[in-house]
RNA sequence: UGGGGUGUAGCCAAGCGGUAAGGCAACUGGUUUUGGUCCAGUCAUUCAGGGGUUCGAAUCCCUUCACCCCAUCCA
């Protein structure tokens, strides 16, 4: 119930609160210039989850404002996407390029505030006038054409009478920003090339900074959530919306950390190396991270889905394990998909005593997953059994067949190991077993038990099929390309044997092969001459694990260097000393103060209304410091004698310490004096035991089970009464008496 | 290096001055005709390091360190 929301729903959450917005509208907008990937799936599920949550709506939208790689192909494939993980845009699929005329209209205006221009230096020179990130750029000759000459340029580049590279339309912004971004970006470039949508109407077009934050604006977006790398991206976003003072609300953008996966690469280009180099069969791949890859494998959106929700959003750059992807596909199958025996590596089993045909009736699912449905099993003298399941020369905690250890064919009898066949190589071909007649799945009163159930197939009923098993695609955890491939990324078995329901099922659906893992007919390669089947993904397997050893974690214990501190100019060194020497305050304090002109004025100010160096010096230096972090001294609302006046009342016990910091939070907003604010609000300290101790009895009996704990030695729950009591008393009561009396109660 | 960000367990991630949520992984044990599922339990005396403020700090202040992003006419 009391789910904590993300920090992007927090923010919406209060934006809707404060009136900000009527209706939230959200966006996806890929460049539709390859196939989506997981970290897709990720955006789409944030936009169109949140747009869900709140009431609102998601908009998907084509950012096509580069017309030499973007393609119908590609927008296909995102509309695919968002649809196959269950997201509906309804009439809200738009396209950037159906801005482009506004866009341009935006441009103008622009210009005619004097706020763009039109940039006539190469290339190579725009590049090099930027300047770098320690050095300040310088403008371009070309920024002071007039506001005629600019236009003139500008339509005549719309027109199309320069080659592309000519001009570059500018945003007149700061050539010495300290964020790059804004070194008059590029607004416009002339492309001379044929746009999959808009033809050869253009051959301008706008750069993702001027026409992405316009975009948003015109569809009447609240909030553009987008990736981390567009930080910087920001301030020009903030800076179009605002220069064109456009009629509010208007949207404004948040970031989150993409999605990363490790054993997987998730760049587009990386994945284009892929497909190009031939290390895949395509974008489909069922290797591939793409939502088409996932697909072909057998994934549901589900499970997709449930990936995202677990993984949460957060701005801390991550990379999630693959594990936890795998968790959530085997979590969703697991409650929907009916179990079937498939032998990959098969051995024969002849069966002696049994010269019958019968088919067992073997339901679909375990006693666990509540679902109804049976096949007929066929079951016959000659058997396969899995290679794996039989071993002569078992190891310990060994659970299958052996020359002594019977073993239940799943759904039928029990059987045991009458003889090994080998060939003259010494491998074995054939086993021979002896069936217990009363043993039968269901009706077993043989009284033998066994350690394991194993799947078989039938020789004469069983079917080929080829199955394919996927590993990771790379073997390095954080793969740079190619060279971290895995080469047995992809094992084909092409006859694996299995019961005949298997096939005469129809297509489209997904088998759990039993104790082998889940699996999904591809929905390319598979035909009736020549089923395939894909591996999803493992069942868990503790015994695999078991028998292969387990390599220990190295654990570095973190290692720290302490770093050089800037030394002190002379007059800081001289306030320095006197703070240390002359009134008594800690290094670290008059640190604080000394090296910052504002505090270690607002200090000596403060001082001359109440004299009390430490208390002061202290609040100046914790609290007053945060508030001049993103604001200067004139803007405080409240002054040095007011703070030294808070300090005086904190000194002579007239308020706790505690209530200081609401004071002053109160000072910060309104610029009241601390002791208005103190007697307003009735703020004053409680000190007196006969006052607090009917409190604490309170909470002492309504909290029984800490208080055990306590008395069982958990100290750190002292905290948690004190805690209370001062939640009780609107955090009045002294808590240095109230600590005494806690501790006091607690331990008699 | 200037600017913008981020550091909580092996991996994600809550937390916003008062008992360090949750999931994955891992590890016990139980159930089981899947070495699956399910169930019960274990797994951070501590939040990148160091100091400071406070009765009390992952949370506030100072400082150091590490990592990511920005110098495409890509998005």
């Amino acid at each position: 119930m009391n789910k904590s929301k993300d920090f992007l729903r927090a923010i919406v959450d209060e934006d809707l609160k404060s009136g900000k917005y009527k209706e939230i509208v959200t966006r996806f907008p890929p460049e539709p210039n390859g196939f989506p990937h997981i970290g897709h799936a990720k955006s789409i599920y944030i936009n169109f989850g949140i747009a869900r949550d709140f009431k609102g709506h998601c908009n998907l939208r084509m950012d096509d404002t580069d017309p030499s790689k973007e393609d119908t192909k590609y927008v296909e494939a995102l509309k695919d996407a968002v649809q196959w993980l269950g997201f509906d845009w309804g009439d809200n699929l738009y396209f950037t390029s159906n801005y482009f005329p506004r866009i341009y209209d935006y441009a103008i205006k622009l210009i005619k505030m004097g706020k763009a221009y039109v940039d006539s230096l190469s290339e190579e020179e725009i590049r090099l006038y930027r300047g770098t990130v320690t050095e300040a750029g310088k403008r371009s000759k070309y920024a002071n054409r007039s506001i005629e000459e600019n236009l003139d340029l500008f339509e005549r580049m719309k027109n199309g009478e320069f080659k592309d590279g000519e001009h570059v339309l500018r945003a007149k912004i700061d050539m010495s920003a300290p964020n790059m971004k804004m070194r008059d970006p590029l607004l416009y470039r002339i492309r001379h090339a044929h746009h999959f949508r808009t033809g050869d109407d253009w051959c301008i077009y706008p750069m993702y900074d001027f026409a992405h934050c316009l975009s948003d604006y015109i569809e009447g977006v609240s909030h553009s959530i987008c990736t981390l790398e567009f930080e910087n991206n920001r301030a020009i976003y903030d800076w179009v919306l605002d220069t064109l003072k456009l009629e509010p609300p208007r949207p404004y953008q948040h970031e989150f950390a993409r999605l990363g996966i490790n054993y997987t690469v998730m760049s587009k280009r990386k994945l284009l190396e892929l497909v190009e180099g031939g290390q895949v069969s395509g974008w489909d791949d069922p290797r591939m991270p793409t939502i088409a890859g996932y697909k072909r494998r057998g994934y549901t959106p589900e499970s997709i889905l449930n990936f995202c929700e677990q993984i949460g959003i957060a701005k801390a750059n991550s990379m999630v394990d693959v594990s936890q992807l795998e968790f959530c596909i085997r979590d969703d199958l697991n409650k929907k998909v009916p179990r079937v025996m498939c032998v990959l590596d098969p051995i024969k089993v002849v069966i002696e005593n049994y010269d019958r045909y019968e088919e067992i009736d073997a339901s679909y699912y375990p006693h666990d997953v509540p679902k109804e449905g049976s096949r007929k099993l066929p079951f016959s003298k000659e058997i396969y059994i899995e290679r794996g399941d039989f071993m002569q020369n078992p190891p310990k905690g060994y659970f299958r067949l052996t020359p002594t250890q019977p073993v239940r064919l799943k759904h039928a009898y029990i059987i045991s190991c009458s003889e090994v066949v080998k060939d003259s190589n010494g491998n074995i071909t054939e086993i021979k077993a002896r069936y217990y007649p009363e043993s039968k799945s269901g009706s077993d009163t043989s009284g033998i038990k066994v350690k394991s159930a194993i799947q078989w197939v039938s020789a004469k009923e069983a079917k080929r099929v080829e199955v394919r098993l996927y590993d990771r695609l790379f073997l390095a955890e954080a793969p740079e390309g190619v060279e971290d491939i895995n080469p047995n990324s992809l094992k084909i078995i092409k006859n694996a044997l299995v019961e005949p329901a298997v096939i005469s099922e129809k297509p489209d659906v997904r088998f759990q092969f039993e104790r082998e893992g889940y699996f999904y007919a591809d929905p390319v390669d598979y035909s009736d001459e020549k089923p395939v089947f894909n591996k999803i993904v493992g069942l868990k397997d503790s015994w695999g694990k078991k028998a292969k050893s387990v390599k220990p974690k190295p654990q570095s214990k973190k290692l720290h260097v302490e770093g050089e501190v800037a030394p002190m100019s002379e007059v800081e060194q001289k306030l320095f000393d006197n703070y240390t020497k002359n009134l008594g305050l800690n290094s670290e304090i008059s640190n604080t103060l000394a090296r910052d002109e504002q505090l270690s004025h607002f200090f000596k100010e403060a001082l001359c209304e109440f004299n009390s160096p430490i208390g002061i010096a202290n609040i100046i230096a914790n609290e007053v410091a945060r508030e001049l972090k993103d604001k200067r001294v004139d803007d405080l609302k409240f002054t040095p004698k007011q703070l030294a006046q808070l300090v005086k009342i904190v000194e002579n016990g007239t308020i706790s310490n505690k209530i200081s910091k609401q004071v002053f939070e109160e000072m910060v907003k309104t610029g009241e004096n601390p002791s208005q604010i103190v007697q307003t609000k009735g703020l004053v300290q409680i000190s007196d035991p006969a006052k607090i101790e009917p409190i604490i009895d309170e909470i002492i009996a309504k909290n029984p089970d800490n208080v055990a704990k306590f008395r069982a030695g958990n100290t750190k729950l002292l905290g948690f009464f004190v805690g209370l009591v001062l939640k009780n008393t609107g955090g009045k009561a002294n808590p240095k008496v109230v600590n005494e009396l806690v501790a006091k109660k607690l331990n008699t």
